[in-house]
DNA sequence: TACATAACAAACAGACTGTCTGTCAATAAT
DNA sequence: ATTATTGACAGACAGTCTGTTTGTTATGTA
């Protein structure tokens, strides 16, 4: 690592934090670059010498946010051995996650429509949907789950409940969680 | 009716067709509200006057959407005794209205974002939500479902699986819809 | 050392939203 | 019927905000 790319790699992260904390408190159409620019101290320049654009900023943070999101699922699957046990552990890890204020407000609420639907696909299915998609692989292989329609389909599903878990209740989703899992479980065999 | 009630309800209706049709093609930040006038042939100042802001207006068409989903609901439902086949019924009609363009990209991309998850929360529940709990409540009370957390919860789940689905493949959504009916069935005694 | 390139600074231009004042038709009051 | 008042809109305008552009400084390289 060259003073260069330290230099920037130090500017980038200023960037994001200060953009993740805003972006999560205020949404992102209410928040200016201007505000991030204070926050981060740093310039206009040196903003758009780093990003294309507020969205590409955005997006920065919704990858920091989903890496997350994804290494939090990783800690509570590592040692389940059940592939049914570790794809409901890995769902209440998931949504734990994203129910957080700062989570749902940026990755759920806004992120679609900044970027786009179909960056926004990719974006997910990259960090997020894949994971889930091995669990769910990972039970249909080892045949302990009864679902003719197949294991992808399957994760599309059970993403689109957990983003619901997610988006609604902050604290009171526990029915909802319980909910989920009953939902799995009827599937298991 | 009186003439000058005529007069601004077609001028709210040119508006909210306008604003459909750009909302629906180019999105909500890409779509200028001078270009919103342009097509609908009126002016800045009738616009303000009947709405407080973009948002407003942008609001007024999700109602509109939303409404429109709802009837087709009620017409796949309508003479389906069966309160299963009905749920059924309901999902793939209510997928099938969202699952188009114009209504993906307004209703399911950018409106939690534009409206703000809480006003979104209340806009979603009341035009569509009620009518999806009202469908898992009938099959609860008849018996013929078997989810210990109960109707209200199955909705929840219900719903963001459809929402997933509608968000993802626009035509080949078959499998898609074929596993949410099989997983429903699953639940079924 | 000389040159090239990357990292930033600062000013600026264009676009866009919402407001504000004014006008005109329509409805209500006397 | 005449006047007053309200509602529907027109048109200009101001403030804000994003992205660009030009310039400067620091860093890496030949």
């Amino acid at each position: 690592m060259t003073r260069n790319e330290l230099r920037a790699a130090n500017t980038k992260a200023r960037l994001v934090a200060a953009a993740r904390a805003l972006f999560a408190r205020d949404g992102y159409a209410q928040t200016g670059t201007e505000a991030i620019l204070a926050e981060a101290g740093v310039k206009r320049g040196a903003l758009y010498h780093h990003y294309r654009d507020k969205a590409d900023l955005f997006e920065a943070v919704c990858r920091e946010l989903a890496a997350e999101a994804a290494e939090a699922v990783r800690v509570a699957t590592d040692d389940v051995a059940d592939p049914i046990e570790a794809l409901e552990k890995g769902s209440v890890a998931w949504i734990d996650y994203m129910a957080r204020p700062e989570s749902r407000q940026i990755l759920v609420v806004d992120a679609p429509g900044v970027l786009g639907r179909e960056r926004w696909d990719a974006l997910d299915r990259e960090l997020s949907f894949d994971l889930l998609r091995a669990g769910t692989a990972a039970a249909a292989d080892a045949g302990a789950l009864r679902f003719a329609a197949g294991s992808e389909v399957l994760a599309v599903l059970l993403n689109g409940a957990m983003n619901q878990i997610a988006m609604r209740g902050g604290n009171d989703n526990a029915e909802l969680k319980s909910g989920l899992i009953e939902l799995l479980r009827a599937l298991a065999r």
